[in-house]
DNA sequence: GCAACATATATGTGACTTGCAACTAAGTAA
DNA sequence: TTACTTAGTTGCAAGTCACATATATGTTGC
C-alpha cells in the first residue's frame, strides 16, 4: 500500500481493528495415535466445549513470541517445535467480537506431552480421529479417553483438520517427525511416528532404507534398554534441529 | 483461551491491538520467467521503493475478502487464484506502527498480468530472480526491465521469497500451475510454466506422461492456431478449478 | 504438388526407487 | 541349549523417471 492510500483510507484511531490472537495445536502421540491437548471452556460462549490454548497478540511481541508465551503460560511447556499453520479470519468465528487467529502447530515428544498433562494447566488429552486417507483432507474428530467425540469450540475443529493435513504433507520431505521423538530413538519408533501421523502401516525395509539414505540419521552406537528381546540401535539427528 | 482468561487478561478497549493488513504477491510469467506486479511508493517510509499491493482488513470482511478487495481496488484485477501464504508479524516490519500482515499469493495468467499492467493502477512488472535451486529457499531479487535489482519496501523481499518457495513446493502435486495458464493450453505451455517456476529445464516425454497420467487434463480436440509448424493439441482442465 | 523444416507425439531402454517376502542376527527367558 | 521375539538384511519383481531416438503432422517455400 502507498502511504497516501494508507492515510486516506485508514485512520488507525477512527477505524476499529480486528483483535489478533494465536491458537496452538499441541500435538503429540498417545498409544500410537495422534493426540492433542485441549482446555475445557468454563464460561460462555461455548462453555463446556473444548478449545485450543490461545491468547491475544501483544503490541510488543511477534506472532512467534506470542505463540511461545501461550505455550509457556497456558500449557506450561518450555520448549517445543512451533510452526505457523494458517490464519483464520472468518467473521463469526468468535461470537464476542471479531478475532483473527494465527494458528500454530506445536509438536511435543511423548514425554513433553505427558508432562504437560500432569502439570498445573487443566489440559486434557484427546485422540485425533482422522477418517480420511493421505492428503484428501476433511473433518477430524477429537475423542475423549472413552472414545466419545468431544464438542470443540469456535472453528477449532477446522484448525485441527488443517494441522493433520499439513503434518501429513510435510512428514516425508521434512524433518518434522523428529520433533515428536526424544533426542535418541530407534528406527522402529520413527516408523511408528510416521504410521501414527499418516494413519497407514508402512513397509519396514523400505522405510528403513529411505530414512538411512537421507543421511539425516546418525547411529549413536548404543542400544535401547529394557526390552525382553533384541534391543534396537539408537539413532539421533545428524544435524540437530 | 477460556473466557475468564480472556476477560481477565485482555480488555479490548484498554489494550491497543496491532493493525491487520493483507499484502498480495501478484505473480505471473513474462518471457518465460516468473514476474510480480509492484507499486512504487511515493511517500515515506520507504519512498521510492517498491511494494506489494496491500490494504487493511476491515472489521466486516474476512481475510480472503480483504485480499479480493485489494486485488480489485489496487490492481484492477477482477478474478485470480488467491491463496493465503503466511502471516508476517515482526515488530519493526513497518516503521509507522505495528502492522501484522497476512500475505496472499495471487496467480495471474499471462493475459491478466498484461491487462493489470496496462490498467489504471500504476503497477510495474518486475522479473523475479531466484538464485537458488529446488526448495532450498533463500533471498530473491526483483529486477527492473533493464535487469537492475529493485529496492523493495518493508519485508516484502521475504514475502516474495516465501511465495516462490511455496509455489515450487506445490507445483508438482497440486494444480496451481493451471492458474498461470489460459483456459485452454498446450502441453508445451504447461511445461513452460513448470520450468519457469522451478527454474530448471524438464524432460519432455517424462513431463508429458506424468501430466497425462494424472488424469487432470482433457484434450479439447482442437489445436493451437498461428504457428508456422505443426500445431499442438489444446487441453483444458478436466475438473475445472 | 512436393520437399524441407520445425515441432508434436510416441516408443524403447537403462538407472533408480519402492513394495514385498523371505532370510539372518541378536538379544531375553526358561 | 532351545524357544521366542524383534532387529536388521537381502533378493527380486513392479513401477517410475530421465534420456535418446523414432515417427507423425502441420506450415512454408519452391
Amino acid at each position: 500500500m502507498s502511504e497516501a492510500d494508507f492515510l486516506a483510507g485508514y485512520d488507525p484511531a477512527a477505524f476499529p481493528r480486528p483483535a489478533l490472537a494465536v491458537d496452538l495445536v499441541l500435538l503429540g502421540l498417545r498409544d500410537g495415535r495422534p493426540a492433542v491437548l485441549l482446555l475445557e471452556r468454563s464460561q460462555h460462549p461455548h462453555a463446556g466445549r473444548w478449545a485450543l490454548p490461545g491468547g491475544f497478540v501483544g503490541l510488543d511481541e511477534t506472532l512467534d513470541k506470542a505463540a511461545e508465551r501461550v505455550l509457556r503460560e497456558k500449557a506450561g511447556i518450555a520448549l517445543a517445535h512451533l510452526e505457523q499453520l494458517y490464519t483464520f479470519g472468518a467473521l463469526d468465528r468468535d461470537p464476542r467480537m471479531r478475532i483473527v487467529s494465527v494458528a500454530y502447530l506445536a509438536l511435543l515428544p511423548e514425554r513433553s506431552f505427558a508432562e504437560a498433562l500432569d502439570g498445573e494447566a487443566p489440559l486434557a488429552a484427546a485422540i485425533l480421529d482422522v477418517p480420511w486417507a493421505g492428503e484428501t483432507g476433511g473433518p477430524v474428530a477429537a475423542l475423549s479417553r472413552r472414545g466419545e467425540p468431544l464438542a470443540l469450540a469456535f472453528d477449532h475443529a477446522d484448525i485441527l483438520a488443517l494441522a493433520v493435513l499439513r503434518l501429513r504433507g510435510k512428514l516425508d520431505y521434512s524433518d518434522v517427525a523428529f520433533a515428536l521423538l526424544p533426542e535418541q530413538f530407534t528406527l522402529r519408533q520413527l516408523q511408528d511416528v510416521h504410521e501414527a501421523i499418516l494413519g497407514t502401516p508402512l513397509n519396514k525395509p523400505a522405510f528403513r532404507r529411505r530414512m538411512l539414505d537421507r543421511g539425516w540419521l546418525k547411529p549413536t552406537g548404543t542400544r535401547e534398554a529394557g526390552t525382553s528381546f533384541r534391543p534396537a540401535e539408537l539413532y539421533r539427528l545428524a544435524r540437530p534441529r
